[in-house]
DNA sequence: AAAAATATGTAGACCGATCTATTTAGGAGC
DNA sequence: GCTCCTAAATAGATCGGTCTACATATTTTT
């Protein structure tokens, strides 16, 4: 793939991803991708030949992958762990607020969308959790019920970004965040 | 409003319930209510006139008083803190797994759709959230930091209902319950 | 109580817009 | 010269929503 085929490839790919954060699976159409991206439809489907499904799954994918290097960058620093969970629900905070209430987790509105209606994407979202959730496994490493505690730990902060998308409000994140880090102590 | 329309009404507001738990606001179009419904098109324009952002409103509004009002019951039986969580994540995951991976919280789906877009529905998935946490508050009154005890409850539920349904399995909430117990004991 | 009038609800044809996807053609880069 | 990629017209299906005609209750009038 050459350059150019590689950078509209990412463009779409971009786009893609923020408007399914903003209205999800089906009220991301693909004529607002190829107006967002710029990229003409032939590219679209010349790109992504097997269509929308194939889109969303990679746009989903490569989002996993960025938080989950975003995790391990910030495992990596040495901090505690009540000071990574206060970091993530910062730096998710900082991004949802950002976007306008828009932007939560790139992969839960697509996971209760599709997940009863389309295995390719039920499994594309499941994959990405599962990462998500072995890389809070290894960051508690040796602690009692590390597995539980993983499972929780992401859990809770999917329904504090949940809740706070919802209230259009940061409250549930500062909530949580002091709980949050009480339960990591 | 007559018996005869009262009853279509609520098959409606059913088969709106069910679609759009399985494949989101966009996803249920008005063509599948109106077959499971078995209602016609008239009839839907006659009952809500507003249209589709009505119709998917006031399905979330009563979804959210059908779930609190068992929320209160429970909280009612006497049982301790941490038996109500045990019995809470009990049944949503028994709905959730005889539904087909199908019926999480009726509410998330929209609220993750919809909160960027429309002002109408964020603000229907607000209240009903609002209205559970205030539930939850009173269950636990009394205790330290109460207040985000709640949300941090709900947030729980909410992560755990998200990520049960995402892998199609009740893991997530099994690890979960054990973890809130604890917090609540 | 019978009949007329009004409100309530049902039924589906129809509309323009938008959806995903295909196709055919040609330009850009190696 | 040949692959890679762009470009847009087009197809058929489905979308939410409107409209008119009709049926069934419910009330009003006589």
């Amino acid at each position: 793939m050459g350059q150019k085929g590689a950078e509209t490839r990412a463009r779409i790919l971009d786009a893609t991803q923020e408007l399914v954060e903003a209205g999800g699976y089906s009220g991301a159409g693909l004529n607002q991708v190829i107006a967002a991206s710029g990229a003409p439809r032939g590219s679209l489907y010349f790109h992504f030949p097997e269509g929308k499904d194939q889109l969303v799954g990679e746009s989903i994918r490569r989002a996993g992958q960025a938080i989950g290097a975003a995790f391990e960058d910030l495992a990596a620093s040495g901090a505690s762990a009540a000071e990574f969970a206060e970091g993530v629900l910062r730096h998710l905070g900082d991004r949802l607020e950002a976007s306008g209430w828009s932007k939560g987790c790139p992969v839960a509105t697509v996971a209760l969308e599709m997940a009863a209606v389309s295995d390719p994407l039920q499994q594309a979202c499941s994959e990405v959790y599962a990462s998500w959730e072995a890389a809070l496994r290894e960051r508690l490493a040796g602690r009692r019920d590390a597995d539980d505690l993983a499972v929780t730990v992401l859990a809770l902060i999917e329904g504090a970004l949940l809740l706070a998308k919802a209230h259009r409000s940061r409250e549930p994140l500062d909530r949580v965040t002091g709980q949050l880090a009480a339960l990591l102590r």
